[in-house]
DNA sequence: TGTTAATATGAACATATGATCATATATCAA
DNA sequence: TTGATATATGATCATATGTTCATATTAACA
């Protein structure tokens, strides 16, 4: 077996630090937060979200995206409409805990 | 019992919101990463983090104090030198668990 | 095809963030 | 007290980020 050539502590390689430093990013931004608590409770439309969390279509289209594009959030279309909902049990079981988390403490 | 104001969904009240977006915040920096998982697995002083992860004293002097204000690092004294350890088990844990996720897929 | 409704996109802007430099503070030992 | 070492702080700067506006795209349907 190859000696491990640091001095008694592991480093993360730079893709999981990537990976996980992103992760934690989209968690980060109070508005994606919200977009995502909902979608943890059921599957909403675009401008569903935007009128129940009162945001601007755009702004709830852009952060879907974002979110889309680290496959936390999926997608369905019917007609012109599109459903997101949650995509990552990982993730929203951790949102879930930190949010009981800091309800308790 | 009240009735519920809103329509069969929950909202994040805007404490909560806050806490656990700082929370994520902390932990979406790749810089504060490594610091977080040097001192998941022993405690360092500021300069030996520095050397250790090649970065300026400054720089890691900075992140411990942002560290410090989320009570996610702790320190003790010893003359000149000041030794940090983590300081908050949920948090360590979800980064234990976000590296493993993050390590196989 | 033209119109309407739903969503996506790109540019622009203000603010937030992370790193660095220079310097201040604190502790100890001579 | 002075000097040396360890750490903290404040200012600055470049870049990243979140939001908005205007507009493009897409799909359904008259």
């Amino acid at each position: 077996m190859e000696k491990n050539k640091n001095e008694g502590y592991k480093e993360l390689d730079e893709d999981t630090l990537f990976i996980v430093s992103q992760t934690f990013k989209a968690l980060s931004d109070p508005t994606r937060l919200r977009i995502l608590y909902l979608l943890f409770q059921n599957e909403y439309s675009v401008n569903q979200i935007a009128d129940t969390l009162q945001l601007k279509q755009s702004n709830v289209s852009h952060q879907l995206r974002y979110l889309k594009g680290l496959r936390l959030v999926k997608f369905r279309r019917e007609g012109t409409t599109i459903y997101y909902s949650h995509d990552d049990q990982h993730v929203m079981k951790m949102l879930d805990q930190t949010i009981h988390h800091a309800l308790h403490q």
